[in-house]
RNA sequence: GGUCCGUUCGUCUAACGGUUAGGACGCCAGGUUUUCAUCCUGGUAAUAGGGGUUCGAUUCCCCUACGGACUACCA
């Protein structure tokens, strides 16, 4: 059998969204499922529309969500170069061909030509004018030139494009590894340029080109081309080509009403559409991305993947190894997906509250240095294992702990209305006191000695861990008392307590 | 408008002719708890509508409705 050779493909004008991400991912996904390889290829074709940093934006997202490419621009390969711009001498054979053999054409219309012909056709109440079959006849081509007429032109320099010859009765078909076979009616179609007056093919053209070379056996691609395979299909057929296996891949839709997901929507609802932070290069308009906000890759990755694929069993976090193993497009749904930012937020959380008290440590000491905030590894191994879990996303850890690593300067109002109580100092200095007589400092013993003074003085447990909790960290939240006090050690717990006694008793 | 694709709880989805239509997120309730979370238990909630085919339709076919994609010398 063949080997598996499946490419993602993206266009160099703007971020990756997540869509895209995806679409990579299933490509990446079937790809190692099968053994094969996986490829990157920069379709920048339209000179007019590129963008300064996407595409490096498209290889650093990738390679952070661990999508990573066995051949492609940046690596190289057996087919390099992946920049469809530096292609561009490939393609004019391919389109020679097929006008010598009759399945393309040269076209002389101008801008104007073209926009008087739909015009035209819609007062005669066309509703879709194209440049098919009914109207090739009424411009200017060499179907309607004479071949002198068309040598002249093209000798002299007029500037052309070459247009497919769309066959005038047939049934194209499409078979979709995902949908079944879909027919379209060649006369539906019409006559897509090919080779644009610039020297650039098109993406149909160049598409078609580098998919053959490149060997691709399956194209994965999302939805929106399914309108346009009818016209690979015919390329391939007409270039005596076999056309690859093609899977078309359901839409994400935006989480509210319909519509494909889009930047707008992650502004308006508050959560980032796109893998990676991205700064406009012109009006410098920035976009908020899943790794500054503080996701996981592996959850991002995890969260993606189940959007139109489900494994058919109920599990439902899985590694990308797991992920590479269980794939397959027969399980990839027909229908698009809405986007759920909470169960975004629930897979990180997920992940993070599961992951290697290690691991956090890392992500929180990185938080701490970039704060320039010096501490023992040991307290920040600590630290991130109660706090774990207690975080959603990244910054959270921070959120959850700062207190350990710095003491509070302020005091929440709302706690000190309600726990700070006139016989609160002496109840501190007697906690001041016990502290005192504990000598192992451990969260248990801690503990232990806090809840038998509790006891034995016939205390509320809520009072005296309330006002404890406000007096150490400054308000109401964090995590347990006794971890409180455990980690931040018996001379820091007693400095605090004692210097809140005095600046609440004032 | 035309062409194509689609339609199971609010959301992601399972069930590939026979299930009390399952799971997850969210939400609600209860429990654990020193705050807030977490965690545990339970609950809520769906086959778009109408025709067929069949002993039997979520599942197959048709129609309708609704939604989406495409409709550039952009990808």
């Amino acid at each position: 059998m063949k080997e598996v050779r499946v490419r993602f493909a993206p266009s160099p004008t703007g971020p990756l969204h997540i869509g895209g991400v995806r679409t990579a991912l299933y490509n990446y996904l079937f790809a190692k499922k099968h053994g094969g390889k996986f490829l990157l290829r920069i379709e920048d074709t339209d000179q007019t529309r590129f963008v300064p940093g996407a595409e490096e934006y498209i290889i650093e997202a990738l390679n952070w969500c661990g999508v990573s490419y066995d051949e492609g621009v940046g690596i190289g390969g057996p087919h390099a170069p992946y920049r469809q711009s530096e292609r561009k001498d490939l393609y004019r054979k391919y389109a020679d061909q097929l006008v010598n053999e009759g399945h393309a054409y040269y076209a002389f219309d101008t801008a104007e030509d073209l926009e008087l012909m739909r015009e035209r056709l819609k007062a005669r109440g066309v509703a879709t004018p194209q440049y098919d079959v009914f109207t090739r006849g009424e411009m200017v081509n060499s179907l309607t030139l004479s071949p002198d007429e068309t040598a002249e032109r093209l000798k002299s320099g007029d500037t052309y494009v070459i247009r497919i010859l769309i066959p005038e009765n047939e049934e194209v078909l499409v078979n979709d590894l995902i949908r079944g076979e879909v027919k379209v009616h060649s006369s539906r179609l019409d006559d897509k340029v090919l080779f644009k007056s610039d020297g650039m093919p098109t993406y149909h053209m160049a598409n078609i080109v580098d998919d053959h070379l490149m060997e691709i056996t399956h194209v994965i691609r999302g939805e929106e081309w399914l309108p346009s395979a009818p016209l690979h299909v015919l390329l391939y057929r007409y270039l005596g080509w076999e056309p690859p296996l093609f899977a078309h891949l359901p839409l994400l839709l935006k989480p509210d009403g319909n519509g494909k997901l889009s930047k707008r929507d992650g502004d308006r609802l508050g959560f980032p559409v796109f893998p990676l932070r991205w700064t406009d290069p012109v009006s410098g308009e920035v976009s908020s991305g899943y790794r500054e906000s503080g996701y996981l890759p592996d959850a991002f990755v995890n969260m993606l993947a189940l959007l139109g694929w489900n494994p058919g069993t109920e599990q439902e976090i899985f590694s990308m190894e797991e992920l590479t193993a269980a794939f397959s497009l027969e399980r990839v749904g027909k229908s698009g997906s809405k986007f759920d930012p909470e169960k975004a937020k629930w897979f990180n959380h997920h992940y993070l509250s599961n992951s290697n008290t290690n691991d956090v440590a890392q992500l929180l000491a990185t938080i701490l240095a970039g704060k320039g905030i010096k501490a023992p590894e040991t307290l920040i191994l600590q630290v991130s294992d109660i706090v774990k879990e207690r975080a959603v996303l990244i910054p959270d850890l921070w959120e959850q702990s700062w207190f350990f690593f710095q003491a509070p300067e302020i005091f929440e109002e709302k706690t000190v209305q309600k726990f700070w109580k006139p016989d609160s100092p002496a109840l501190l200095v007697k906690i001041i006191d016990l502290l005192k007589t504990i000598d192992n400092f451990s969260v248990e013993n801690v503990d232990l000695a806090v809840k038998t003074f509790i006891h034995d003085n016939e205390l509320g447990m809520g009072v005296v861990m309330n006002t404890l909790r406000l007096v150490l960290v400054g308000g109401s939240f964090g995590p347990g008392v006794a971890a409180i006090i455990s980690l931040l050690g018996k001379d820091e717990a007693v400095i605090r307590i004692d210097k809140a006694i005095k600046r609440l008793s004032l």
